[in-house]
DNA sequence: CAAAATTAAATTTTGTGCAATTAATTTGCA
DNA sequence: TGCAAATTAATTGCACAAAATTTAATTTTG
C-alpha cells in the first residue's frame, strides 16, 4: 500500500546536492589527468597555462598573465621565477613603466610548444568527448565564470 | 575580392580552446564566491566539505573521507588536526582496527550545521542558476568526473 | 605460526593560491 | 610645479594539494 505523500525536506547541505564540489574535484582530476602529458615537458599545469599565452602573445606583463589566469602576483611572481631559471622564459621592468614586469618568452620555452602540440588531443580523447561536447561545456562553464568574475 | 580558401591550422594549442582551464578557473572563483559566506562560520572551503560529511555521517575514517573528497591523508591530516583544535571534531584510532583513524563530529562542529543552513541557497542564487540547470551541469561534471577517477 | 604483502596515516618536500602589506612609480589635478 | 591618489609588483604568511617516503598495524600465505 502507498504511504500518503509527506514532502520531505530537501537535503540541500549536503555534498552530493552541492555543484561546487564536482567542480572542485574535476579540476584536481584534470590537473592529475595533464600530469603525464606535461611532465615529459617537465612543466607543472599552472606553468602550462603560462605558456600557451605566452606562445600566443610572445610577451605579457604579469598583470596582463594575472588578468587572464585570474591569479595574482603573490602566486605569478614565484611560478615564474622558477621558469625564469629554466630558461623558458625572461622577466625584466618595462622601461616605459617601471612597475611594469614584462615576460618574455624565450627559445627553450619555444622549443617546449613543438613537444606539446599533441597534448590537447590527448586529453580530448582521455575525457571521451566529442569536440562539439567539450565545446558546449567549455561555454556552459565561461558564462558561469562571468557571472562570478 | 574573396581570398581563395586556406584551411587555417586548428589552433588548438591555446588557453581559449582548452576545457581545462575553465574548470580550473571556475573551481577557484566558486571558493571565492563561497567565501564571504563560510568566513561567518570561521571555515575554509574544503573544511566546508569535511562538515557536510560529517553532518550527514557523524564519524567517518580518513580514508572514507579521502575517497569521498578525492583528496589523500596529507592534505587531510593538517586539515583535520585544525579542526579538531577548535572542537569541531576528534580524532581517535579505531580499536577495531588500529590503522584506522576515526574522525567524530562534536558538538561545536555540529552547532556549525544551524548557521550553514542558508549557504547553499545563497550559492544558487549567486550563480543566477535554477534548481534544474544546477541539477543538469552536476549530472554533466560527475560523469567526467567519473570518466577521470 | 611467521614471513611477506597489504593497508592506513603521518611526514616531508615542492608548488600553487590568496589575503594583506609594502614599496616604487606614475598620473591627475589644483 | 608639486603632491595626493592610483597603479603595479613583490613580499609575507597561511592553507591547501599531491607525490614520495616512512612507520605502524593487519591480513595473507606458505
Amino acid at each position: 500500500m502507498k504511504q500518503p505523500f509527506v514532502p520531505p525536506a530537501p537535503p540541500l547541505l549536503t555534498l552530493e546536492h552541492q555543484l561546487c564540489f564536482p567542480v572542485y574535484a574535476l579540476s584536481r582530476l584534470i590537473t592529475k589527468a595533464y600530469q603525464p602529458l606535461l611532465e615529459a615537458l617537465d612543466v607543472t599545469y599552472p606553468q602550462y597555462l603560462v605558456l600557451l599565452l605566452l606562445w600566443e602573445h610572445d610577451a605579457l606583463t604579469v598583470k596582463a598573465l594575472g588578468e587572464k589566469l585570474l591569479l595574482d602576483s603573490g602566486t605569478l611572481t614565484p611560478l615564474l621565477k622558477r621558469m625564469e631559471q629554466r630558461q623558458w622564459l625572461s622577466r625584466h621592468r618595462d622601461p616605459r613603466d617601471e612597475r611594469s614586469v614584462l615576460v618574455t618568452l624565450q627559445a627553450a620555452g619555444r622549443a617546449l610548444q613543438a613537444q606539446a602540440r599533441q597534448v590537447p588531443a590527448q586529453m580530448a580523447a582521455r575525457m571521451q568527448l566529442s569536440p562539439a561536447e567539450i565545446d558546449a561545456l567549455r561555454t556552459q562553464l565561461r558564462d558561469l565564470m562571468n557571472v562570478l568574475a
